[in-house]
DNA sequence: TAATTAAAGACCTGAATGGTCCTGTTTCGG
DNA sequence: CCGAAACAGGACCATTCAGGTCTTTAATTA
């Protein structure tokens, strides 16, 4: 467990390759580079506009782009932007366990809470960009710039 | 996010509380003490024994106690034992991620996940061992001794 | 032998995530 | 001035999976 939620994923996912970009790209256009569906690309996107993370542009020839770089996103703040606060327990505020009157370790979590958080905020988005592909890349690859990925087998 | 499940929550809750606790305790004695439901506690308590956590005694008189001290166990090791394998995405291997060919993060998340790991390696159950009542503890906490939690408001 | 308790697994339920769609608003181009 | 393109902001449905319950079996003790 402790599984990452799949829009937090794809968030990263999306922003770094909009960071190597330039100029404003639309969903569609982000769905096609990310092989995400238009759909949820679009909701991701709202979302990151929404804290910030990215300007939109509205209209024809509109589009999404970085509102700073990558180096200044840290994996913590989009996790709590897409998915809400980081926690790991319901118990977060030394206050109210859903266990009752005797979980007696309230506090305790706030330690682990912490640790994680403070970890998760000394990893840029930019240290998540790969320097090489990590698997063979297929031919079909290429399609991209002309009209829409090639989703196989679905 | 990054909620830990509420079944991870439990274990480590059992485990400090069965660790402060001397002989074998059975498991509806543990509901009561812990406050969470008799079948849930017992669940737990199976996974942890099949992982080494706690040993077991069956038959009359039976019940659980600690297979080792508090100290030795780390929190990173109970959750993987409840939850499975501590990952924040699906892309673990960096083989084969769920978004197709155009990831090209695959190896990024592995830095992130075994960040997380060695911080949670690094905390251990004794610690989690409040050294006081983080909170008012009602008089009725002494029902404890005599019959049943009483679960208030509910 | 009978009572007690853990072991094991099947099974149901409910919440929440993931995903889709619709309508409105803004901007550019003809 | 009008229409197309693209974001904004919801509502909405469906699927998954975690959480929880129950039943049966096996072991131990009195």
């Amino acid at each position: 467990m402790l599984k990452l939620s799949r829009l937090a994923d794809y968030a990263i996912v999306i922003l770094v390759k909009l960071g190597e970009q330039d100029g404003v790209v639309t969903s569609p256009a982000l769905a096609a580079i990310t092989g995400v569906p238009e759909p949820t690309v679009a909701k991701v996107l709202k979302v990151l506009s929404a804290h910030g993370f990215v300007l939109s542009q509205r209209g024809a020839k509109g589009g999404y782009r970085l509102a700073r770089s990558l180096a200044d996103m840290s994996v913590a703040s989009v996790i709590a932007a897409v998915d809400g606060q980081i926690a790991l327990t319901a118990c977060v505020g030394g206050r109210e366990c859903d266990t009752g009157l005797s979980c007696g370790l309230c506090g305790s979590w706030d330690v682990i809470n912490t640790a994680i958080r403070s970890t998760l905020e000394g990893i840029s988005l930019e240290s998540m960009r790969p320097k090489e592909a990590c698997f063979p890349v297929p031919s079909q690859i290429n399609t991209l710039n002309t009209t829409h990925t090639v989703r196989e087998g679905a």
